[in-house]
DNA sequence: TAATTGACTTAAAACTGACTTAAAAAACAC
DNA sequence: GTGTTTTTTAAGTCAGTTTTAAGTCAATTA
């Protein structure tokens, strides 16, 4: 099994901060050695803003300091060079996948979103969802507690070129939270506004 | 800076199993020789009984593919021996971390600002900021002993073709200050007169 | 001490972003 | 082709945020 990524590639730390402040990414590979501002640099800066990336530092410095180093200010994982590109492309994986990720499942809460066959599932039923309710529901769960923006899933689900309007996610969150509660699901989506949205578990009452 | 862990340690598969179930663990060191069940084993069956500590994982096997093996079964990282005990720490520490230990929060005094989610929190209770709000927070918490002007604060808040009034700051400094009682801060927005706000430490009565 | 000015508070109005629903349009299955 | 499901549009509603405005308070100065 084969993953695509869509890649942007930039040769100096700035253009890195803003590449990152800008684009939506799903995971940065970073060089440490950078004209301008170095890797570490780039990393405090990003972090410091709020932007949890997913960030893989490469370089050809093998000095253990240097990855403690990497690591503390927050870097997920570090590659030295030279290195076999199927552990760096195993590693990318890793990293990207969120917790409750077994690859046919995805859990959080009483809820599992099972890719086989699309079924959103609790103890109490369960639903086949649509392709875009499903696409939805699959990048919320797969990182649970992180706010994903509306311009986000609008890009992920219907692609950079988006011709329609945000309210169409609207229209599907709505969807989803009904799914949801007829679940009776323990976990809902959350509106962080001017935000965006995130699974939270619900406190019991 | 130190951390302490308390550890529990076994010596075969199905004893690791078995104490990942019942106990609640941060992290898991998994070494990938083991007798009975080997290290990929165990990592599969804890996975797909659904749970998703944070695992690396230990080998004095340096081959690509038993990584790549690793990884992708469900570990979180995966060190071949010899490795250097400050680097093996610096892994756990960045597989455990949540996102926001790593310098997306601002501190002064006992209240911390989260830019990931714009909340203002203390340790009795926290606020979801609005966006004004936390941009004026935000600029106070990140110099906090400066004094910045209402003109500064307009600026930078609203844009420099401000075409609202100064009150507007006012009323949001009175909000901000009625969130910080409430917090029991033990800082303040204190009001310099003709010059501006800073933050300062409240004497303790 | 009274007047003045800058700072503050509060409630209500205005606005914007988010949500819901139903119906139209498009895609899909037969 | 027809019927069904999925996706999109559109219109109306709702809730939280921002701004206005009016009245109060406190410090400085005449």
């Amino acid at each position: 099994m084969w993953l695509f990524y869509n890649l942007n590639v930039c040769y100096n730390g700035i253009d890195a901060v803003n590449y990152m402040m800008d684009g939506d990414y799903d995971a940065v590979i970073l060089d440490v050695m950078l004209p301008g501002m170095d890797g570490i640099e780039v990393l405090k800066k990003v972090r410091e803003k709020g932007i949890f990336i997913p960030i893989i530092m490469l370089t050809a410095k093998a000095e253990i300091d240097d990855k403690v180093l990497g690591l503390d200010n927050g870097a997920n994982d570090y590659l030295t060079k030279p290195f076999d590109v199927k552990e760096l492309l195993a590693r990318i994986r890793a990293m990207t996948r969120g917790q409750g990720d077994t690859g046919s499942r995805l859990g959080f809460g009483n809820i599992t979103l099972d890719r086989a066959n699309f079924s959103l599932m609790s103890s109490s039923g369960s639903f086949t969802l649509t392709n875009k309710e499903f696409q939805i529901m699959e990048i919320l769960m797969s990182n649970p507690t992180h706010i994903v923006s509306t311009e986000r899933l609008l890009e992920k689900v219907w692609g950079y070129d988006v011709e329609v309007e945000v309210n169409v996610v609207w229209v599907y969150i709505s969807y989803l939270r009904k799914k949801l509660t007829s679940l009776r699901a323990n976990i809902q989506i959350k509106l962080n506004r001017n935000l965006g949205y995130s699974l939270e578990i619900l406190p019991l009452q």
